[in-house]
DNA sequence: ATTGTGACGGTGACTAGATCACCGAACCAA
DNA sequence: TTGGTTCGGTGATCTAGTCACCGTCACAAT
């Protein structure tokens, strides 16, 4: 179990040269945690006394509101670490975000105690930290800057292309696109009948394949 | 010289208790900066090898597009530490916001070394600087929530009220209040108008006063 | 096979917000 | 006083979000 944990280390770049330890430290101060695909991970008011660090999957971090409207703030993948509950965690505040496994999920959750621990021992483990930090704030510069400069079509086209899997599609209903994007739902429909008018998307229910992905691009690129 | 630096560490009250040692290598490791009002402080592209921390003075980190339109993420105020900046200092990722001076300001400009070391060395330190990325984390989240899912007027009604000095008058053109929403001028015009008939505000130019609080309040506080 | 149910998507009408073009009034300096 | 500049107002038009409603599709129960 200990050497399975100390396999997983080496997957996040920052630690893989952890002297032995504070690696050692770091497995014995977290344990394990699986979750199921669509399985809540953090809510508003969880008090977040863990930092967790992806092993697999990837877990989307949005907000909600009281309307019933959500926006999709960042990913985490695999390798990345989830500081926004670790944010929480060292400062007592509350956040208002959610974080939902999108797929199965494994993650190292480490204890407070430990986190502290490392921050302050280890020069590579605080890089990591704030590197994570950085790219949090870094997302959501960027999600800001999108939603308050950006075209929907421009937006909607990008995630599309992001979105889409190996068969060029993209399995999603207009709701969840919608709440992707921060949007209502009709507005994603109206768009993709336009883009399907365009000959750039075909639709069938509850997922998109694109069918001129040069004509998305360049709308997507079309960014100012 | 040091003396006065030594005083004004006293202002941050995450580190008023800073053990002797440390506080001295703060203050050798730091070196008193000013800025006028008005004036750039960092921007795009800066590489921000600097932490600051604000003795006097309130910066405001704004973000822009390329088509002239602007946003204000959030304010800094003396007390408060700039970890935007210090975001980039440590993981050398760009990031797109600029900071003005909105008044005269002195900061404390803290050497990336002697931050690493004090990370490292002090828990209070630590404390303080998550704390800093945490209030800057739910701020950019807060905004986010008030873009996508809060009517502009609420939005105005609440950003008058906050901005309004002690003679109940906010000094500021159309265009600074638009800036500062992410809006453009026109819709703040209108606006503006339509909580003048309503008798909440007379204007002015460059200068909008409060004459109606109570109903500038029910209408900020209608938030969902 | 039929029917009921809920999720999904389409549509028209309307409101809010953004953009464009333009104009007049207020302010300031020459 | 003049001329330039900043500031604010307004109508027209476009994009986006909201509301109400309806048809279709998938799927399970009968």
């Amino acid at each position: 179990m200990t050497f399975l944990k100390q396999d997983w280390l080496a997957r996040f770049d920052g630690l893989a040269d952890l002297p032995e330890d504070l690696r050692e430290e770091l497995v014995k101060g977290s344990r394990l945690v699986h979750y199921a695909a669509g399985e809540q991970i953090f809510q508003p008011g969880d008090s977040g006394d863990n930092l967790l660090m992806l092993v697999q999957g990837t877990v989307r971090v949005q907000q909600k509101s009281e309307t019933g409207r959500e926006v999709s703030l960042y990913r985490v993948h695999a390798g990345d670490s989830c500081v926004m509950t670790t944010a929480c965690m060292l400062a007592y505040e509350d956040y208002s975000a959610d974080g939902v496994a999108e797929t199965d999920v494994e993650a190292l959750a480490i204890s407070r105690v430990t986190f502290d621990s490392l921050v302050a021992r280890s020069p590579l483990f605080r890089q990591m930290v704030f590197r994570a930090f950085s790219r949090r704030i870094t997302d959501l510069l960027t999600l800001i800057d999108d939603i308050v400069f950006q075209r929907l079509d421009v937006r909607l086209a990008a995630r599309l292309l992001e979105l889409a899997g190996t068969d060029d599609t993209v399995h999603a209903t207009h709701q969840v696109l919608a709440n992707e994007l921060g949007t209502a739902r009709e507005v994603i429909s109206r768009t993709l009948a336009d883009f399907q008018r365009r000959g750039w998307v075909e639709q069938s229910r509850g997922a998109v394949k694109i069918t001129g992905r040069a004509g998305l691009e360049r709308m997507a690129r079309s960014a100012g």
